[in-house]
DNA sequence: GCAGCCACTGTTATACTATTACATATGTTG
DNA sequence: CAACATATGTAATAGTATAACAGTGGCTGC
């Protein structure tokens, strides 16, 4: 945990600029895919693009709507295989909770992650607390289990939607 | 955290009595709904029962095949609803990562849950570690984020898988 | 260049998970 | 026992994900 902006991120402000998140996110990609050798093809490029275009989580099928072209749109096994891709190589994570996909605001090896998910407006942030890996490893050294994965997810209300409830 | 049992409990071994924990957990279900002056049907009771005879999770169809009689399985619905009617009880929990249930090895309101999963023998088990909780509230608290329900599922290899698989 | 290989994409079909809508039955209460 | 609420039965369908196999395109080594 030695990275300077291993803890909280803020829950981003419905009003903030998506598209400077989203070229971040795909010149990371761009970069990390290079280093290793691997193709961040066309296909794979607009499914992250689509993942990326907003904080909310989005759906394979969803996805899919937004790759339709003048053809229709694609299988559904196009955006699964790109969706494992990048999953593979740490650009996306899968949503259990929600069955839904997101972009990892920070991709790099082995970053424990966990999630916000607002039930209102749909926003995800990822976080990442090093009490939390602690807590995890401890219960789990406790029992004799050796942790492969971990997932955290956590559904409630963000500042924003909290307030606007309240109205 | 009053609870003297809160804190971790070992991984259930291979060869353990199951027995005895699926009449506690069902002794328990009885308690609580009548408790609660709801219905613990024979429909109901017999999901449970399924669910709590084993440490490993189970799928709905899973569930469903079990309950196969004379006359065929009954339709999804059947087993969804009685499903539904456990986890409002806190007496089954989901687990999102597999889309499967597991029978509450401590049902009680409000208790934060944590899920070790072996993907050996598919054998789960809930903890309750506090320091948990305390990250997941630090981390929202940080974010703005109101919590309304969290969910924790680590995968990995219990000690008995990790050391068969080491031979 | 091109033969051979491997990774990627396309196509079709199907498996798996979950819910909706409506009908019937059963239990509870006044 | 009438009226109501809860639970179950039946059928259809929505939503999520993968398998199997064919075709395409780029890269490597000769």
């Amino acid at each position: 945990m030695a990275r300077s902006q291993a803890a909280i991120e803020l829950f981003p402000a419905p009003d903030h600029d998506h598209q400077s998140c989203a070229d971040r996110i795909l010149a990371e990609a761009e970069r990390i895919c290079a280093a290793r050798r691997v193709r961040l093809t066309p296909k794979r490029r607009q499914v992250l693009e689509i993942i990326a275009k907003s904080h909310a989580a989005a759906g394979a099928y969803e996805i899919l709507e937004e790759m339709a072209g003048p053809k229709g749109r694609p299988a559904p096994v196009i955006v699964y295989r790109a969706l494992e891709f990048l999953m593979t190589h740490g650009l996306v994570h899968r949503l259990a909770s929600l069955n839904a996909f997101i972009a990892c605001a920070n991709p790099q090896p082995e970053h424990g992650a966990q999630f916000l998910i607002c039930r209102g407006c749909r926003t995800v942030t990822e976080f990442s607390n090093p009490a939390m890996g602690t807590a995890i490893r401890a219960g789990a050294r406790e029992a004799g289990f050796s942790v492969e994965a971990s997932m955290v997810e956590i559904s409630g209300l963000c500042a924003a939607c909290a307030q606007a409830q309240n109205e």
